[in-house]
Order: C-alpha cells, then structure tokens, then sequence
DNA sequence: ATCCCGAGGG
DNA sequence: CCCTCTGGAT
C-alpha cells in the first residue's frame, strides 16, 4: 500500500469519528497566536490559556511587548514550562519584529523562523491558521503518529516527514490532517503506552501489526 | 510515572 | 545527533 492510499484511509476514519479537542489555544490575532504557541511548547494548551490573557492585558500588541523587561514577564510566564527560555524568547521575538520587521508578523515560514523561540513547527503552524498557507507543523504527535501509521516512511526528522506529507496530501487538507493527527497522538496514539486497544485504526496499522504479531507467536 | 501542538546550542 | 531548558496535571 502506498502513503496516498494509507492516508486516505485515514482521512476517511477521521472523517467518520471527527476527533474533537477539549481545549485549544485562544488567540484573537495573529500576534496572540504567536505568543501562544511559542508558550506552548511541552505545555498543555489549558495552561497556556490560563497566562495569556495577564499577558495580552498587559502587552496588547508587539510594541508594547518589545518594552518588556525580564522581571516584568517573568512572573507571567512563571507557571509552564521552561519559563526563562519562554521569556527571553518573547522579548527577543518582540525586539526582532518591530526592528527588522516594522511591528508587523511576517506571514513567511524562512522569515518567521528567524524570529527568536520561533521554529520550523510553530512557524507552520503561524502560516498555516492565519494565513491558510499548505504548510505541515510537524510536532512530536504529528511525527510520532504519521510513522506509526505508515504514512511517512524512514524520516528520520521533522523537516523530513513534512516534505513526505506535503508531498502526497491535497493542499486543502492539509490543515485538517494536521488538526486530527495531533488529537489522534494526544488522546489515542500515546508516546509510551499508545492506546491501540481504543483506536479504530489498528486494522491498517504498520505499528499495531508489528507490535501484535511477536505476542501471538509467543501467546498460548 | 507519563504526558503536554519545541527550540537553541554544543 | 545529542543535550538542556523545566512546571503542572493526571
């Protein structure tokens, strides 16, 4: 079977079971969504939304970030992960974009990227929600669940699952495709212990099969 | 213990 | 390619 036809399978029981998040991040610009999702990394987007609004209140907009100092956004950044990188990141962000880039957030992935905390996965992620570009923010679910299910093979990196998932999935689903293989990880396709038991998939996955076959040779 | 929509540096 | 950053919920 080829990626393009496992993924269509895919697709299609996505399509029937339509996973729904309990919470995504909230945002009303493209500056919030910035933010939020350079706070998000190793962090449940609950949390994220239980700081951004101080911080939003009290940097509505890149400008006023660009003043901040440490001390000042520090306590607001106190309670997630990695707060001093988090800080120092959003500053840095904030100094590059009003200097280099008139106050504005660029809608490119190779400018984005140069942005301070910014990577290749959140700048995907930026010009794909704002700007509805075809671009795939490959995450630790994306990556993890596309090789699980077949539908990158031997990608070793992020960049390279991307390129073999844009290569093959129709523009206008990338965004959707993205959207479900990360609920897919975070409820069903679990890093350590993936819940195969619970996952409708199992009968075209690559991983599932590989993990069962040993068991029933070796099982009574 | 395991999991949360990673990025930067060595 | 590996390491570090590093908090809270379940």
């Amino acid at each position: 079977m080829t990626r393009k036809e496992r993924y269509q399978q895919v697709l299609a029981y996505f399509q029937e079971h339509n996973p729904t998040a309990e919470t995504e991040l909230i945002y009303d610009s493209p500056y919030q969504l910035l933010v939020a999702v350079v706070l998000s990394a190793q962090c449940t987007d609950k949390r994220v939304n239980m700081t951004t609004p101080a911080i939003f209140a009290k940097y509505p907009d890149v400008q006023t970030l660009a003043t901040a100092t440490f001390d000042e956004l520090f306590p607001l950044i106190r309670s997630i992960s990695y707060p001093n990188n988090k800080t120092k990141h959003l500053i840095g962000m904030a100094h590059m974009l009003v200097n280099d880039f008139g106050g504005e957030i660029p809608m490119t992935v190779e400018e984005l990227v140069k942005l301070p905390g910014v990577g290749r996965k959140t700048a995907n992620v930026i010009t794909s929600v704002i700007d509805e570009q075809p671009n795939m923010a490959v995450d630790t679910h994306v990556f993890r669940v596309a090789a699980r299910l077949g539908l990158t093979r031997n990608a070793t990196t992020p960049l390279a699952a991307e390129k073999q998932l844009v290569q093959y999935i129709p523009k206008e689903q990338i965004h959707i495709a993205h959207h479900w293989l990360i609920l897919h990880g975070r409820y069903i396709c679990l890093a350590r212990s993936p819940k195969c038991g619970e996952c409708g998939l199992r009968a075209i996955c690559p991983y599932y099969k590989k993990k069962i076959k040993p068991l029933e040779k070796s099982g009574s």
